[in-house]
DNA sequence: CGTTCCAA
DNA sequence: TTGGAACGG
């Protein structure tokens, strides 16, 4: 999915307490509810369902992690995408064939009984439809959790929020926001801390990145580090084959971005990939102010909307509203 | 992913 | 009490 500049970042980021994080936090929606949708799926691959084969997976994930953010202080701030730039279109159409793809592959591997393979090619059939945005939204509203639309790309909404001080940080799995600028980003904020792949159970720890901590480690101005985004490939352009993160620091940091694109990419101009990432669209027009959890309404679409057991609901819904508003120790210091 | 269950 | 397995919808 995102920008693979994992390799040079990596030492440039910081493990995060928890303790550390309360307040607004911008929440890249698009990436949250992705991540949820691939991951909460039973063994086969089948999402959480209502009776209706209606898919709950999203819902399930908002419920119970925003439940344990208020119970922590971190109050987020759900940012949409809005409309997708003419130059994410090749993007959006390879990742349609690939979800295609995976969904026929899914079919056939549950078929013949293969689960492991069922799950995988599940997973790559995700989709963040129109109606799992909805939903999302319906219960972001119902749980008084404030929703930003974005004009644009989400992440850049975000980052400019973050940038503009009215977020404390951007909560995201990708590196893009860092591209767009957002100062401080927050990855693996999950409660569990536990994840596991490939049969093994890894501990991922929440980490922070701090933009202008890796620039200057990395001795490289912001554009430098969209330069290695464009080499290695973003949402907006397709990269130079071979090269990596490492390969595209080198490069930049001598100096041979654009002879490099030239002698790669000759009718490629990075111009306008650069600009979408320097100036994106981006709205003022938002508030990140919380409103009210409406209990009785989350009840009545969870429950009775989508099958949730009440017993579930009303502890998550316990560690939310007690908590809400409530100063924790930190902040008094 | 996050919660709950259950064997040790 | 703990942590891996099963469940949730």
């Amino acid at each position: 999915m995102g920008v693979a500049l994992r390799d040079i970042i990596a030492d440039y980021k910081t493990p995060v307490s928890w303790e550390a994080l309360p307040g607004i936090a911008a929440v890249d929606a698009n990436n949250t509810l992705y991540q949820f949708l691939t991951i909460i799926r039973q063994p086969d691959g089948t999402p959480l369902m209502d009776r209706q084969g209606r898919v709950t997976s999203h819902l399930s994930g908002i419920l119970f992690r925003i439940s344990n953010f208020m119970a922590k202080g971190i109050k987020p701030v759900f940012v949409f995408d809005g409309k997708p730039t003419q130059l994410k279109q090749a993007t959006i159409e390879e990742r349609r064939k690939l979800r295609d793809t995976a969904g026929e592959k899914w079919r056939e591997a549950v078929e013949r009984g293969d689960e492991a393979e069922a799950y995988k090619q599940a997973r790559s059939s995700t989709r963040v439809d129109d109606t799992i945005i909805r939903t999302s939204r319906e219960l972001l509203g119902l749980m008084g959790i404030p929703v930003v639309q974005a004009p644009g790309e989400g992440e850049a909404q975000a980052a400019f929020m973050v940038a503009r001080g009215d977020c404390l940080y951007v909560i995201s799995q990708d590196y893009d926001t860092l591209l767009f600028g957002a100062p401080t980003l927050v990855r693996n904020l999950t409660v569990s801390g536990k994840r596991k792949i490939r049969g093994r159970q890894i501990t991922v720890n929440p980490e922070r990145i701090v933009l202008a901590e890796t620039l200057a480690g990395l001795k490289l101005t912001r554009e430098q580090l969209i330069e290695i985004g464009i080499l290695v490939g973003t949402d907006f352009n397709p990269g130079v084959e071979g090269v990596g993160a490492k390969t595209g620091l080198k490069i930049v940091q001598k100096g041979e971005f654009a002879a490099k694109l030239k002698e790669k990419q000759p009718d490629f101009d990075p111009a306008p990939v650069m600009e979408m990432f320097l100036k994106p669209p981006v709205t003022t027009e938002y508030s990140v102010a919380a409103g009210h959890p409406d209990a009785e309404g989350i009840k009545k679409m969870l429950c009775d909307g989508y099958d949730f057991s009440e017993e579930r609901v009303d502890k998550a819904l316990e560690g939310f509203s007690v908590k809400a508003g409530q100063k924790t120790l930190e902040s008094w210091f």
